[in-house]
DNA sequence: TCATTAGTTCAGGAATGATGAACTAATAGA
DNA sequence: TCTATTAGTTCATCATTCCTGAACTAATGA
């Protein structure tokens, strides 16, 4: 199995980022990554908004994550914890994560639906 | 040629908006709407990035900005002018598209490509 | 060593995206 | 009123990306 990657925040683009956070279920569960500040393993979000996600799917959205520089995965024993990189990337892009999680609340508080694009 | 479709910002969706703006091509052209307050027509974004861009994959593109909420196209004439619909978005997620246009002015400065993700 | 648990990789089919060619719509000039 | 021009859209096709079951790897425990 090839190593994790893990951009470096310099690395990181705006646009990777948007297009992570631009999935209904991959910005849910960042969500919770960065709501949660404890440590969160794969499987933990098996079931994510009242839908079952297959681990091949879970698995590629978490790399979509890594890969974007939003999430750090570090293997511990059989498990993959995941911590956010709000941190870094704030300092880079200031407010952005933060903006981008608060409307996602906004969202969730009207009831709206999961889809990626609005109602035709 | 059906009318152009305008979500009501009450159906417009932080994904939608995070997709729109997840290529690179497409935050330029929004970034320059929000910036130059006046309204443009489409045909003034025929080069964006140094790149040309071919008319019936830029109207794609506007209608990508459009139908996400971002944009309102108007018609004048011959030609399509589209206006920011910031104020109406700022008002339901207060912060997100100025964090993201930031961010995107600060990724230029960096003088990062363009690319949607990362370097591997 | 074998079983179990957690996650990855691969291969395919499905869904999206890009773009040339043909089209529509508005206007200006003859 | 035709005809030409300019601006943008739509359609068809091909390319790319995304989803997911099946097979795999890696760590641990019995």
């Amino acid at each position: 199995m090839r190593p994790l990657i893990h951009p470096s925040v310099t690395d990181v683009t705006v646009e990777g980022i948007l297009h992570a956070l631009s999935d209904p279920v991959r910005v849910a569960i960042f969500a919770d990554i960065v709501a949660q500040d404890c440590t969160q393993n794969c499987s933990s979000f098996s079931h994510v908004l009242n839908e079952a996600i297959p681990k091949s799917t879970l698995s590629q959205h978490f790399k979509v994550l890594r890969e974007s520089g939003l999430v750090r995965g570090e293997r511990r024993g059989v498990e993959m914890h995941n911590v956010s990189r709000c941190a870094e990337i704030d300092q880079r892009f200031p407010g952005l994560i933060g903006a981008i999680v608060k409307a996602h609340e906004v969202q969730l508080a009207d009831g709206k639906r999961k889809t990626r694009r609005p109602v035709r």
